[in-house]
RNA sequence: GGGCGCUUAGCUCAGUUGGUCUAGAGCAUCUGCCUUACAAGCAGAGGGUCGGGGGUUCAACUCCCUCAGCGCCCA
C-alpha cells in the first residue's frame, strides 16, 4: 500500500544510514568561534580496555538528550569525548599477551614494552568508542582525546612539576595499599572493603623467664616475623606494670618490648596487640611514636621473604596455615575464635590488599579540598540528586593525601630526576633538572621509575580536552565551565572532586555547573550488572534486537534520579524484556505517522494549516495539551528530571495524541466532504506530529529522523536535529478546555463501561445525553459527532431536558446523564445490581463529604477554595445519587 | 561505629510546597475485540488498611519521632 512506509520501524538499517549521514554532514562538529551561547558536556572517558555496558548506555543517553535538545534550542553545543589509558588494566592485558608468548615485560624492557602497549591500543583500544556510536550519540568525535596524547602528557607533566615546586607533591615512605597482583601501590579509593569471616588467634608471647606468657590476639599470624613490639594501653590496670618488659616472638628467638600506647584497645581481644610497623598502617604510626624497628617480611608478590625463615617464598595465606600448624605443635596458641571484620580488596584484581611499606609520591590535599569545597557549598556547582553534597563535604573535610605513584610502566612517568648521590627534583626535562639542582650540563641523571595514577591525568580532563597549555586555548575560553557532567556516584571522589580541585587550582574556574549522578543498573535480584557476575547482557545485542531508540527510551523511562534501576535480565538469551516498553512506544509513534501519511495521500497536504476560526474544539484541546506538554518537558529537563521528561512524552503521545486526538481526527476527516478543509486539517495534524517528533528527538534520535523524512518529502541531508525545538505558545494553554474535554472523555469511558457490563460492547445504538450545566452542554454539542463515533451511537440527542425512558440503560457522571436506548429487553437484574452498586459508592462518599463539611474546624481552618470545592463535590454527588435512584425506580416499572 | 537513601497493587516504579487522591502508570493476570495507523494493538475488569507503632494538624502516602527490614558510602 505505502511504498516506503512498512508496518513497523526497522531500526537496524535506519540507524546505520542516519548515523553515517549525521557524521558525513558534520552535524556534531562545533566551533569555539560561534556567536551562539555555548553548551558543553565532558564525556567521562571510558577505559581504553573497556567495553560498552548498560551503565554507559544510560549515562550517554542522558548526555545526548541534553546535547541534542540544547542544540535544537539554539546553543553552540559541544560534547567532548575521550578515552582513558587505564594504567593497571591495560598493562595487565598486555602482560597477559606476553605471558602467552612466554615472555615478561622485563624481557622486553621498559621502552619496548610501552611501544607494545601503544600497539595494543591501536589494535583493540577504544573499541568502546566504536560501540558507543551504535547508540547514536551526538559527540564531536574529532575532538577525541586520549589521556596519553602528547597534549595531555604535557599537561600532566606541567602540573606535576608545578605542584612539586609548590611543595604540594612529596615523596614519603608510607604504608600503602599494595596490589600483589599488579605489583603496584593503589590509592585508598581503589580499595574495596568487604566483610570477611576469619579467625582471631590468641598467641602466647613468653616472657624472658620462659614460664609466663602474654596473650596477644591477631588475625594475621603470618606477620609475626615483622613484630617489633607488643602494645598495651597505658591505662590498662592489667598490663601497665609490664610496659618496658620483653617478650619472645613465637617461633623465633627474637625478644621485643612491651610499649604503652593508646592505640591498644583494652576491650578488644586480650587488650594486647602485636605491633608490625611494616605491615599495618596503624602499627606504622605506633612504630613512629616509639621509634620501633621496621622489619619488612613480605615480598611485593605477597610471599614471605627470607626474614620469615623457613616460610620464605610461601604465599601469605599458605604461610598462615603452615605457621598455625607449627604454633599449634609448639603449644603457642591460647585460643582461636571466629572473627568477622572488613578486609580491603583491590578493585581491579580482586585480591586482598597488602599494607606495604614503600617509597611513594603523594599530593597534599588539604588546600585542594578547601578550593573544591567552596563552589559546591555555595551552589556554583549543583549536584543532582542534591544529597550527594553531604557525602562530598564529608570527604573533603576528612581529606587524606593522595598516593599518586604506581609501580607500572604504562602511564605518565613521574618527571622526577635523581643524581647518583640521591638528590632529586621534578622537572620538564633533564636539562631543567640539572639547572634546578645546580649541576653541570653533562651530569647523568636517572628518572623516577614509577608512573602516575591514571586519575592524575583524569583530574585535568576539563582542561586537557579543551587544549589547555597548547597553542589553541579557544575552547577553554568558550566552553569552560561546562554545563553538565553525567557520571556514576561511585567516582565522586576519584574524579568529580578532583576535577573541581584541578580546575579551580590551575585555571581558576569551576569545571562544570551541574553534576548528574546516574542510577546504578541492577538485575532482578538487585545485583549490580557486572562482567564478573555474568549477569550483564551485551548492550549491542539488546540494541540489535529492539533498536537503539527503544533501548535509550526504556533506560531513561526506567531510571529515576537518585535511585537504582532494577531490570529482569536474561543473559542466556541476551534479553532484557523491559526494553519492550520503548520498542512498543516507538512502534506507536511509527504507526501514528503511518496513519497521517495515509490520510495525506487520500486528501493531499495543504501548504497552510487551518486558521483559528476553523479549529474544532478537539483541535484546540490537543493544542492545549501539546503546549502544556512543552511546558512540562522544559521544566523537567531544566530540573534534570529526565525520567519525567520521558513519562510526559509517553503519556502525551500515547494517550492524548494517539488514543484521543487521532481517533477524533478520523471523525473530523470522515465527516467532512470539503477537501480543502481536509488538506488543511492534514497540515495541522502533520505540523503537530512533526513537533512531536522534534520533542522526542533528543531521546529517540533515529526514529524521529526517519519519520521526519517520511511524513514529508525532505532532502536526505536535512536533519531534524537542525530544526528549532518547538516553543510554547501559551495562548493555547487552556485549563477550561482541558477540564471540559475531560468530562467528554469520562462520559465516553462511562459509556464503554456501561456497554461492557451489559455485554453490548459493539452493538450500535441510539442515545440521549442530558446535561443541566450550560457550558458543559455546549461542549458536548460541539463534540457531538466525536461522541457519537467514539461511543458507537447510531443517533445522539443532547438535551437539557430530563429524560425518562423504559427502554434504556443509564449512567450518571457528574450530573451528566447518558441513556443508551436498548432495542431488546434490558437485563433488569444486572442493571439493578449495577445501579445499586453505584448508589452505595455515592452514599459512602457523600457521608465522608458531609462529615467533613459538618466539622466546624474544617470549615473554619481550611482554605476557602478547598471548602468550596468540597461543597461542589457534595452537590454533584447528591445530584448523581438522586438520578441513579430515579433510574432504579424507573427500572422496576 | 558514622553518614546517606529506600520500604505504595503479584513485579518495577510515579505521586510537586499536606487538601478534586474516591492513591496512579507500565508489566503480569482475567474478559471481549484481527473496529484497514498500530495484536509491539484496542476496549474493559480484578488487585493496595501507602513497612509497624506513635505524634503534629480541621486534614497525612505527603511533616516529626520511634521500631523493623533492605541498600549504598565512609571508618
Amino acid at each position: 500500500m505505502l511504498k516506503e512506509f512498512p508496518k513497523s520501524f526497522e531500526p537496524q538499517t535506519a540507524e546505520k544510514r542516519w548515523y553515517k549521514k549525521w557524521l558525513d554532514n558534520k552535524l556534531f562538529s562545533t566551533s569555539p568561534n560561534s556567536k551562539k551561547t555555548p553548551y558543553s558536556i565532558l564525556m567521562p572517558p571510558p577505559n581504553v580496555t573497556g567495553i560498552l555496558h548498560f551503565g554507559h548506555v544510560l549515562n550517554l543517553t542522558l548526555q545526548d538528550i541534553y546535547i541534542r535538545s540544547k542544540k535544537m534550542q539554539g546553543y553552540e553545543t559541544c560534547w567532548f569525548p575521550g578515552i582513558d589509558h587505564a594504567g593497571i588494566a591495560t598493562q595487565a592485558k598486555v602482560e597477559a599477551e606476553l605471558r602467552k608468548e612466554g615472555i615478561s615485560r622485563y624481557d622486553l624492557g621498559r621502552e619496548k614494552f610501552v611501544e607494545r602497549v601503544f600497539e595494543w591500543k591501536e589494535k583493540y583500544g577504544g573499541i568502546i568508542l566504536q560501540q558507543m556510536r551504535e547508540l547514536g550519540i551526538s559527540v564531536d568525535w574529532e575532538r577525541t582525546l586520549f589521556t596519553m596524547d602528547e597534549s595531555a602528557c604535557h599537561a600532566v607533566q606541567e602540573v606535576f612539576v608545578r605542584l612539586f615546586d609548590e611543595g604540594l607533591i612529596y615523596k614519603g615512605k608510607r604504608i600503602v595499599n599494595w596490589s600483589p597482583l599488579a605489583q603496584t601501590a593503589i590509592s585508598d579509593e581503589e580499595v574495596e572493603f568487604r566483610e570477611v569471616k576469619e579467625h582471631l588467634y590468641t598467641l602466647r608471647y613468653y616472657f624472658e623467664n620462659g614460664k609466663d606468657y602474654l596473650k596477644v590476639a591477631t588475625v594475621r599470624p603470618e606477620t609475626i616475623f615483622g613484630d617489633t613490639a607488643v602494645a598495651v594501653n597505658p591505662n590498662d590496670e592489667r598490663y601497665k606494670h609490664l610496659i618496658g618488659e620483653k617478650v619472645r616472638v613465637p617461633l623465633t628467638d627474637r625478644y621485643i618490648k612491651i610499649v604503652g600506647d593508646d592505640y591498644a584497645d583494652p576491650t578488644f581481644g586480650t587488650g594486647c596487640v602485636k605491633i608490625t610497623p611494616a605491615h599495618d598502617p596503624n602499627d606504622f604510626l605506633v612504630g613512629e611514636r616509639h621509634n620501633l624497628e621496621i622489619i619488612n617480611t613480605i615480598n611485593p608478590d605477597a610471599t614471605l621473604n627470607e626474614l620469615a625463615g623457613k616460610y620464605n617464598t610461601l604465599d601469605r595465606f599458605v604461610a598462615r596455615k603452615a605457621i598455625l600448624a607449627d604454633l599449634e605443635s609448639a603449644d603457642l596458641i591460647e585460643k582461636i575464635e571466629d572473627y568477622t571484620h572488613n578486609v580491603g580488596f583491590s578493585q581491579r584484581g580482586g585480591e586482598v590488599i597488602e599494607p606495604y611499606l614503600s617509597d611513594q609520591w603523594f599530593v597534599n590535599m588539604k588546600s585542594f579540598a578547601e578550593l573544591a569545597l567552596e563552589p559546591v557549598l555555595n551552589g556554583e556547582i549543583k549536584f543532582y540528586p542534591t544529597h550527594w553534597t553531604k557525602t562530598y563535604e564529608h570527604w573533603m573535610r576528612n581529606i587524606r593525601d593522595w598516593c599518586i605513584s604506581r609501580q607500572l610502566w604504562w602511564g605518565h612517568r613521574i618527571p622526577v630526576y635523581y643524581t647518583e648521590d640521591g638528590k632529586f627534583t621534578a622537572a620538564r626535562s633533564e636539562e631543567e633538572a640539572r639547572e634546578k639542582l645546580n649541576l653541570p650540563p653533562n651530569t647523568s641523571l636517572k628518572q623516577d621509575e614509577d608512573t602516575l595514577d591514571t586519575w592524575f591525568s583524569s583530574w585535568l580532563w576539563p582542561m586537557t580536552t579543551m587544549g589547555w597549555l597548547t597553542d589553541d586555548e579557544s575552547d577553554l575560553e568558550k566552553f569552560l565551565p561546562t554545563d553538565l557532567l553525567v557520571t556514576a556516584p561511585e567516582i565522586i571522589f576519584f574524579w568529580v572532586a578532583r576535577m573541581i580541585m584541578a580546575s579551580k587550582k590551575f585555571v581558576e574556574k569551576i569545571p562544570f555547573k551541574n553534576v548528574y549522578f546516574t542510577s546504578i543498573i541492577r538485575d532482578g535480584q538487585g545485583r549490580k550488572l557486572s562482567k564478573s557476575l555474568g549477569n550483564s547482557p551485551d548492550p549491542l545485542n539488546i540494541i540489535a534486537k529492539y533498536g537503539a531508540d527503544a533501548v535509550r527510551f526504556s533506560m531513561i523511562y526506567l531510571s529515576p534520579l537518585g535511585q537504582d534501576v532494577r531490570m529482569e535480565v536474561d543473559v542466556k538469551n541476551q534479553d532484557i524484556a523491559s526494553i519492550e516498553l520503548g520498542r512498543n512506544f516507538a512502534n506507536k509513534i511509527w504507526n501514528a505517522g503511518r496513519f497521517l501519511l495515509m490520510k495525506q495521500e487520500e486528501a493531499g497536504l495543504s501548504e497552510t494549516s487551518l486558521d483559528e476560526t476553523q479549529l474544532s474544539y478537539a483541535d484546540k484541546w490537543i493544542l492545549a495539551r501539546y503546549n502544556l506538554t512543552l511546558q512540562r518537558i522544559n521544566e523537567a529537563l531544566d530540573n534534570y528530571k529526565v525520567t519525567e521528561y520521558a513519562k510526559i512524552l509517553y503519556d502525551f503521545i500515547w494517550r492524548d495524541f494517539c488514543d484521543w486526538y487521532v481517533e477524533i481526527l478520523k471523525v473530523q476527516f470522515f465527516a467532512s466532504s470539503d477537501n480543502d478543509y481536509k488538506k488543511k486539517l492534514m497540515r495541522f495534524a502533520t505540523n503537530l506530529y512533526e513537533n512531536i517528533l522534534k520533542i522526542i528527538h533528543p531521546v529517540m534520535p533515529f526514529i524521529s529522523e526517519e519519520l521526519y523524512h517520511l511524513t514529508e518529502n525532505r532532502d536526505e541531508n536535512e536533519s531534524i536535529l537542525q530544526t528549532e525545538f518547538p516553543k510554547i505558545d501559551s495562548k493555547y494553554i487552556n485549563a477550561e478546555i482541558e477540564q471540559q474535554f475531560e468530562l467528554v472523555q469520562s462520559v465516553v469511558e462511562e459509556v464503554r463501561k456501561l456497554r461492557a457490563s451489559m455485554n453490548i460492547v459493539s452493538q450500535k445504538l441510539p442515545a440521549i445525553i442530558s446535561i443541566q450545566d450550560e457550558t458543559t452542554l455546549n461542549t458536548f454539542r460541539n463534540l457531538d459527532q466525536v461522541i457519537k463515533n467514539l461511543c458507537k451511537f447510531t443517533e445522539l440527542e443532547i438535551t437539557k431536558d430530563e429524560v425518562k425512558s423504559k427502554m434504556s440503560v443509564s449512567t450518571v457522571f457528574r450530573g451528566i446523564e447518558v441513556h443508551l436506548m436498548i432495542a431488546g429487553a434490558v437485563d433488569l437484574d444486572k442493571e439493578k445490581q449495577r445501579i445499586e452498586k453505584e448508589i452505595a459508592r455515592l452514599e459512602g462518599n457523600i457521608r465522608v463529604c458531609e462529615n467533613k463539611l459538618k466539622n466546624e474546624k474544617f470549615v473554619n481552618n481550611a482554605a476557602p477554595e478547598i471548602v468550596q470545592n468540597e461543597r461542589e463535590k457534595l452537590k454533584s454527588m447528591q445530584e448523581s445519587l438522586a438520578k441513579n435512584k430515579e433510574n432504579l425506580m424507573n427500572l422496576g416499572k
